[in-house]
Order: structure tokens, then C-alpha cells, then sequence
RNA sequence: CGGGGCGUGGCGCAGUUGGUAGCGCGCUUGCUUUGGGAGCAAGAAGCCCCCAGUUCGAGUCUGGGCGCCCCGACCA
């Protein structure tokens, strides 16, 4: 991607002052350099800057995902409803899908995803096992009508997203196309200068062997993550496990008491003089319009996505008040499984084998007291539903977990055969029998990562961007306007730096210095070369680096090898070419 | 979808008891300046988000919309 351009010609339009709107560092810097515009809640215009980043960002995508041996296509953002409705998520997707209608009135989708699309054109071009493995990748427009777009780039209602598709004849072949993915992403990562995590995350319902994020810490994170400092365990919070000290209380018969009012965990922890880990929590979720108990200790929370793996469907929802009355005969707050029939009961295993525990007695303004879990639920099974908690003991090696905000980045996934068996996307076997193909799905948010570069590299005059993707390597300050010696030495440095195949900008704009070099750090370009009339008295021009301020000074004939000689480690952090 | 905030030149904001709009930045022109966002002078630029109402008169008051931001819910 060689470029260069004068400054005076471009359309950097930058900032002074912070844009009332932006609260992340990444989005007061976007707007403020110029490299975005915003058009409307979640939708964003990207001015040339700002493409140059996303263009630096995809090249180096491309380049890993080919060499990890994925064949890009492009797909259309558009397709007909019919494909959604053969796996069931034009209905499933709701309010979150753009929807529009052709000049015939037929529905139309703009996708937010893709497997229908690419399952579609597998079925129709992929006959035999000697076709597999294969791997289709795309950096494709993504549209979703997000309830609340936020955090300027971060939460967006279309964005483009490089999604990857591997098809494979069995476990094993998928086991390696993952594998495959999971090196690409960390080669990528790592090629944009970012700290970065990896963490077990939730499969939902995609079934499979499980899925892996790509993580960023960041206080603007929507994500939470557990992660262990001492031997790597991470996962999402969706699915991370943890360690508790759980007590145990003495037995006791059932009793029924008196709890007038006493609603909350907290009211009638305080009421009966009992610690919160001593009642249950009995939480009741409607799961295709079935009743399921959802018990966890009182200072614990229900982890929904748990809950979800655990009943094996994405259909739930908490009951209603009126549905807790009519099934358990009691209000809110007054409810558990014991002495019910008919109702499911998950609970988690911090409550196998306990005593003396209170909870509900399904009567108003009534617990009881003395539940025995083995004797008093009719437990269906015990499975892990809690919450893990900051300083919990890690599940692996014990030591305290730290929970920490990220943002993901990329998500790799082991789909299995959801979607080649809702869209009959079959091959044939060496055996000569027809099976679905074994799909994983692979996806990374382009301007999400170009934002995650600049909140993890940025200071107080602007963004300092890695070399890799910096949309300029190299900018030339000419102090001094046209005729001046600082002007000739400036264009014979730009041809040069542009011969040696750097991407230059050159600020030949009639301005002071001052204000060149604030625009300069605000735009963050990675190497500033100041050509003056005071350094040239003596012979010398000034490379200056925008990440940690060291000058070096040398004569105009030096400015390209010294250019080589700072680019060169940085520029290719995996040793490659 | 709940809660909060905000809509006034391109950007950031002010606008008193209701009397027909102002500041800083930016922009245009000229002069002076020129190593960390220069100074002076002269300009241009506003459907005060929209609609209805109250009023002699609405940026300002009332009602209803719409848009944007933040917190939460949600997030294949």
C-alpha cells in the first residue's frame, strides 16, 4: 500500500478541541485526528486516515488468514429471507436484523452474520470428502441494529468484520482447522502491537467443543473475564469457574417460620440472625414455557449462560410474578422446590449434601428453615450455575482470580453441524455414506481492533501508532515556506523516503511549527522528520519518534538509512520477509 | 425497553424576569510573525432539532414528536 501526499492537499481535517460526545480515549481520538465522522447512532463515515488504519489492519488479517491457508471471498450483505427461515433465525434474530423488502415485495436481509450464506454455498458446491478441508474467510459489512450502540466504534450497528468458515470430514479435521485459526489470530494481534488475552468462552447453544476469545483489557470493555495469575487460566466470566469456600451448618428438621415482609436475600438474612450463604436463592425460569428451579447459595449469583448449557436450550426466561404464583401457589420471594411436584429442579454444586439451609415455603410471608437438599428437593442434577467472583480460588492451580473488563476482539468457534444440518449441507465419505459437513466459524471486528490499537497506544498529545499500522510511517515537518532551503531539502527527503518505499506524508502547509508538530502527535505518524532552517545552518535535519520522544540528528543524505535503521526491528515483530 | 443528560454558525459553549442571538476555536481577506496549536485589523457564516399551543411577542413557558450521549437491560 505505497502512498504519499502533501499535507496541504489532504483531508485530515483534525481537531482542537474534544468532541462533547466521546468518553473512550479511542473515540476522542478518532474524531479528533479525523479519522471518522459520525453519521448517525452507531454509524460511522471513515475519512482517508481512518480507512488507511482499517486498509493496514485488514492487510495484515489477509495476510495471516492466507497464510494459515484460508481462500478469501466476498460475499453479498444482502440475501433473501428464505435462507434465514430454513434455520429458524429470521425469526430468532428479532429487532437486532435490518430487514427491507425488494420492488416485488419479497423480504430481504441485511446479514449480520454469515453461516446461512456460506452453508448455502457449500451445499451447493461441496459434493465429496476430497474437497475437504476448506476455509473461506471475507472482510464483509456486518449490519445489526444494536438496542444501543455505544463506546463511538466499539458498539456499532454495521461494521466489517472479517469472518472465516472451515469445513471439515470429521472431529479431527476441525480440531485442526481451529487450531490453524487460533495461530492466525495470534499472529495478527501481535502484528498490531496489542496485549492481548485468549479466554475459554461460552459455546450457548452453538453446541461443539467449546469456542475461544481474543481479549483486550480495557475499563471500556463490555466483556468480563476471570484470569489467573498464576497459571493462565482465563475465561469468560459467561463460563469461568472458581473455587469457594463453602460453609456447612448442622441439620435440622424442617420448620416452617414466620417472615412477614421479608422479601429480599438480605431481609431475611437479617430477620432469622442467619448469614446469606444459609439461604438458597430459588430462582424460577419459564424454558419452553416449562417451568425449571435455578438454585444458588444467597450470596451467589445465577450465571444465565450456565443455566442456559444446563437446560440445553436458548428458550428461557424468568418467570412472571403471576406464573410464580399459579406453579408454586406463593408471591416472589416466598418460593423454592421443596414440597413441589412437577417442577425441574438445577441446582448448583455448592448446594450437593447441604443442611439447615432456609428458603421459601411457597406461603406468604413464610421460609423454612432446617432444608436438607438430599431430603427435602427432588434435585434433577447439580451443575456448576454460579457467577464466579473476584479472589475466588482458581479452578486450576487454587491461586486468588483477578476479574477484569475486556474487550474481544476475535471469537473462534467450533460450530459443529448446526447449520449444515438445518441447511442439509452434506458430503460424501470415503465410505460412500452422506454426513454434515463439521463447520467452525472464525471472526474478528476490523475498527474494533483499530480502536483497541489506540486505547492501548496513545498519551496525552494524541495516538502514537505502531508501526505496523500507522496510516503514514514517516511525516516531514518543512519549517520553512516555498524557496526557503527547508522546503528543497523537504521534497528531495520525500522523493527519497518515498523511493525507499515508505508511506510519507509532508506537511508543506503554511503554518508554524508549532501547530505542525501538535497535528503531527495527534495523528500519531510513528517518525517525524523536522527540516528546518535552524538545523540546516549546521547541516542537520531531525528524526524525531512519536512513541518515546528520542531525537536524532543527521545530515539529509543519512535520513534514509537512519529511517531503515528505526523501522526495521519494529516494523516486522514476528521476524517475517 | 427502563433511568439520567443534552439538542443554539463547522466544532466547543453562554444566553438573566419572555422583547427577535453572543463568546472561544475554526473559516475568508490583509499586514506583521515563524522550532510546540501566533498577533492585529476587517469580514462571512444561525429554520436557536421539528410540530402544535400560550402570548402583542418564544432560543427561553406548555404539550407532543424526533435525534444524540451516558448508566442499566439486551448483545448471533
Amino acid at each position: 500500500m505505497r502512498c504519499h501526499l502533501r499535507w496541504s492537499k489532504a483531508f485530515i481535517p483534525t481537531l482542537k478541541e474534544d468532541p462533547a460526545e466521546a468518553e473512550m480515549q479511542s473515540h476522542r481520538l478518532m474524531l479528533r485526528s479525523g479519522m471518522v465522522r459520525q453519521l448517525a447512532a452507531g454509524v460511522y463515515e471513515y475519512l482517508p486516515l481512518g480507512w488507511r488504519v482499517l486498509l493496514k489492519v485488514m492487510q495484515i488479517v489477509r495476510e495471516e488468514m492466507n497464510r494459515a491457508g484460508a481462500q478469501e471471498v466476498f460475499l453479498p450483505a444482502l440475501s433473501p429471507a428464505e435462507i434465514w427461515q430454513e434455520t429458524g433465525r429470521w425469526d430468532d434474530f428479532g429487532d437486532e436484523m435490518f430487514r427491507l423488502k425488494d420492488r416485488k415485495k419479497r423480504d430481504y436481509a441485511l446479514c449480520p452474520t454469515h453461516e446461512e450464506i456460506i452453508t448455502d454455498l457449500a451445499r451447493a458446491k461441496v459434493r465429496s470428502y476430497r474437497d475437504l478441508p476448506q476455509n473461506w474467510y471475507q472482510m464483509q459489512v456486518k449490519f445489526r441494529d444494536e438496542p444501543r450502540p455505544r463506546s463511538g466504534v466499539l458498539r456499532v450497528r454495521h461494521f466489517i468484520m472479517k469472518d472465516a468458515y472451515s469445513l471439515d470430514r470429521d472431529q479431527a479435521g476441525l480440531d485442526a482447522s481451529y487450531q490453524a485459526m487460533y495461530d492466525a489470530y495470534h499472529r495478527i494481534f501481535t502484528r498490531c502491537g496489542l496485549k492481548f488475552f485468549v479466554v475459554g468462552a461460552s459455546s450457548g447453544l452453538m453446541g461443539g467443543s467449546g469456542s475461544q476469545e481474543f481479549m483486550v483489557a480495557s475499563p471500556s470493555g463490555e466483556d468480563s473475564c476471570a484470569v489467573c495469575p498464576g497459571c493462565g487460566y482465563a475465561a469468560n466470566l459467561e463460563v469461568a469457574r472458581s473455587m469457594r469456600k463453602v460453609p456447612s451448618y448442622p441439620g435440622d428438621q424442617l420448620t416452617e417460620v414466620a417472615t412477614p415482609e421479608k422479601r429480599t436475600i438480605e431481609e431475611v438474612a437479617y430477620f432469622l440472625r442467619v448469614p446469606a450463604s444459609r439461604l438458597f436463592k430459588s430462582l424460577l425460569y419459564m424454558v419452553e414455557d416449562r417451568p425449571v428451579f435455578a438454585l444458588v447459595r444467597g450470596d451467589d449469583e445465577l450465571n444465565e449462560p450456565k443455566f442456559q448449557a444446563a437446560v440445553g436450550s436458548g428458550n428461557f426466561r424468568p418467570a412472571t410474578p403471576e406464573e410464580v404464583l399459579r406453579i408454586t401457589g406463593a408471591p416472589v420471594g416466598f418460593i423454592s422446590p421443596v414440597g413441589l411436584e412437577g417442577v425441574r429442579v438445577l441446582a448448583d454444586r455448592s448446594l450437593q449434601g447441604a443442611e439447615g439451609m432456609v428458603s421459601g415455603a411457597n406461603r406468604d410471608h413464610a421460609h423454612y428453615a432446617g432444608i436438607s437438599l438430599e431430603r427435602d428437593v427432588r434435585v434433577e442434577k447439580y451443575v456448576d450455575l454460579r457467577m464466579a467472583r473476584q479472589g475466588e480460588a482458581c479452578p486450576e492451580c487454587g491461586r486468588p482470580l483477578d476479574v477484569t473488563p475486556a474487550i474481544e476482539l476475535g471469537h473462534i468457534f467450533k460450530l459443529g453441524t448446526k447449520y449444515s444440518q438445518a441447511l442439509k449441507a452434506n458430503f460424501v465419505d470415503e465410505d460412500g455414506t452422506e454426513k454434515p459437513l463439521i463447520m467452525g466459524s472464525y471472526g474478528i471486528g476490523i475498527e474494533r481492533l483499530a480502536a483497541c490499537i489506540i486505547e492501548q497506544s496513545h498519551d496525552q498529545s494524541g495516538i502514537v501508532w505502531p508501526l505496523a499500522v500507522a496510516p503514514y510511517q514517516v511525516v516531514i515537518s518543512q519549517l520553512g515556506g516555498p524557496g526557503t532551503e527547508a522546503a528543497k531539502v523537504s521534497a528531495q527527503l520525500y522523493q527519497e523516503l518515498q523511493d525507499a518505499r515508505y508511506e510519507v506524508l509532508l506537511d508543506d502547509r503554511d503554518e508554524r511549527p508549532g501547530f505542525k508538530f501538535k497535528d503531527a502527535d495527534l495523528v500519531g505518524v510513528p517518525i517525524r522528520v523536522n527540516v528546518g532552517e535552524k538545523g540546516l545552518k549546521e547541516g542537520l535535519v531531525e528524526i524525531k519518534l512519536r512513541k518515546d520522544g528520542q531525537l536524532f540528528k543527521v545530515r539529509p543524505e543519512e535520513v534514509r538509512r537512519k529511517v531503515q535503521e528505526l523501522t526495521s526491528v519494529e516494523m516486522w515483530p514476528l521476524k517475517q520477509q
